[in-house]
DNA sequence: CGCGTTGTGTTCATACTGTTCGCGGCACGC
DNA sequence: GCGTGCCGCGAACAGTATGAACACAACGCG
């Protein structure tokens, strides 16, 4: 794909953590139209790379892959930096903070996308195509009434396309996560979850062995009564 | 609504023009859940409105409905200056300025909607409930999984209702959208609403996920009978 | 050690979904 | 007036998410 390679969006990744600073890089290389022209390491890093494209010392970069957590800053605060110099380059964020006041900092601060550590290829190729179609729409576009800038602002949206088992909707999984993780006692059964649901044991069940399977819950087992031992699943 | 206005979002209006200023004043009234909090003329008169609050001198604002063309500096300068010293505050870029270019700096420096003038209240309100949907989800939630993160980025992304993909009708939408709102349970299926409407399943569904795409309509799961389970469509 | 009891794991009928493709009507060009 | 192309609509067809029914497995108890 040598063509799609020459308009490929340049990627500086931004991670610690030299292992998983690999694996992004090596993520990006898989999605078709990017390709990674830098790694960072530490915020200061970022920063004098970036600065050194400005000043036309070496290649430029389209987008930044910018993990949140950093040894000598955060990518939030680096962030800031680059907007009050006039930097506009494009960035999304990747972090394992699961929290709602760092997104909405985020937001603030012009971030195209936030991934939450740890993410699969699926979710990260998602991320990263609907930021090429919301590139390919402002870059393209000389003119823009509200529709063009509608749409293109809808390419930023992505709708969960991880693709689940035949048999499963991802509405029904998505109650059935909430049920699991709302649980009072921090574990659930097929039956109980059942009837908490109004669906049959049968379908719960399916959905509790997919999470088990997935690994988003753990399966354990409940004895005591009498009868055969119960099956809980319990969200970790 | 006393208790609906203690709650409502304070908005900053940036404008130069008095009349236009007046006039965007009075629509964040009519729009549920949002207050006019104040009103600037001059990028400097905002900034130093956004100062005083900071410091405590004044009430605070939640967003501003900022103007990119201003006697003194742009919108797009302005916010640059907002994100260097950290105040991270909301902003929805008004403009008459139909530039790609505008649009991507806009989107770098955090903007949450984007209006290009002229535009009606229809609009207008569009791009305000959106943002209001989206500051409830990132208020409310502590913790956050990807889905959340995508649901709250979808509410600041959705598509205008305005524009039709091709296959839909107007007319036919409208029809549609009003046999919804009136619908006796508060949720139609596909197969109902065609009855109703006296179109074919096929062309109810068309429609139906037309709505629930541009996030007018929700998408829910009716179980209960064996069978596999109807989709059901909700107003919210 | 058999037996009741309780929940598990599986199979299969079922009704609704999602998609494909052809029809019919409308507007435009000749 | 008459093709001709386009486009919204619906009949028909697989596909598939669900629950009823059923056979079995694990435990307590006599």
């Amino acid at each position: 794909m040598a063509e799609s390679n020459a308009a490929a969006l340049r990627v500086l990744v931004v991670e610690d953590d030299p292992v998983t600073a690999e694996a992004h890089a090596a993520y990006v290389e898989r999605v078709d139209g990017f390709h990674t022209a830098g790694v960072a390491h530490t915020g200061h890093e970022a920063i004098r790379m970036l600065r050194d494209t400005r000043e036309g010392r070496a290649e430029s970069f389209d987008l930044i892959l910018l993990d949140v957590n950093l040894p000598d800053t955060t990518g939030i605060e680096l962030c800031r930096s680059l907007r009050a110099v006039g930097i506009e380059i494009d960035v999304i964020a990747v972090t394992a903070v699961r929290d709602a006041a760092v997104v909405r900092s985020a937001v603030s601060l012009g971030i195209v996308q936030y991934l939450i550590k740890p993410f699969g290829f699926a979710a990260f190729a998602e991320k990263l195509t609907a930021y090429r179609d919301y590139h390919a729409r402002v870059a393209t576009a000389v003119v823009t009434d509200q529709q063009e800038v509608d749409a293109s602002f809808a390419a930023l949206r992505t709708t969960s396309t991880a693709d689940l088992p035949k048999g499963l909707t991802r509405e029904t999984l998505d109650r059935v996560r909430a049920a699991v993780r709302a649980a009072p006692a921090g574990a659930t059964s097929a039956t109980e979850l059942a009837a908490a649901l109004d669906l049959s044991r049968v379908t719960a069940r399916r959905y509790l062995e997919h999470l088990a399977d997935t690994g988003v819950v753990e399966r354990a087992s409940r004895y005591g009564a009498p009868g055969r031992p119960e099956v809980e699943y319990r969200p970790r």
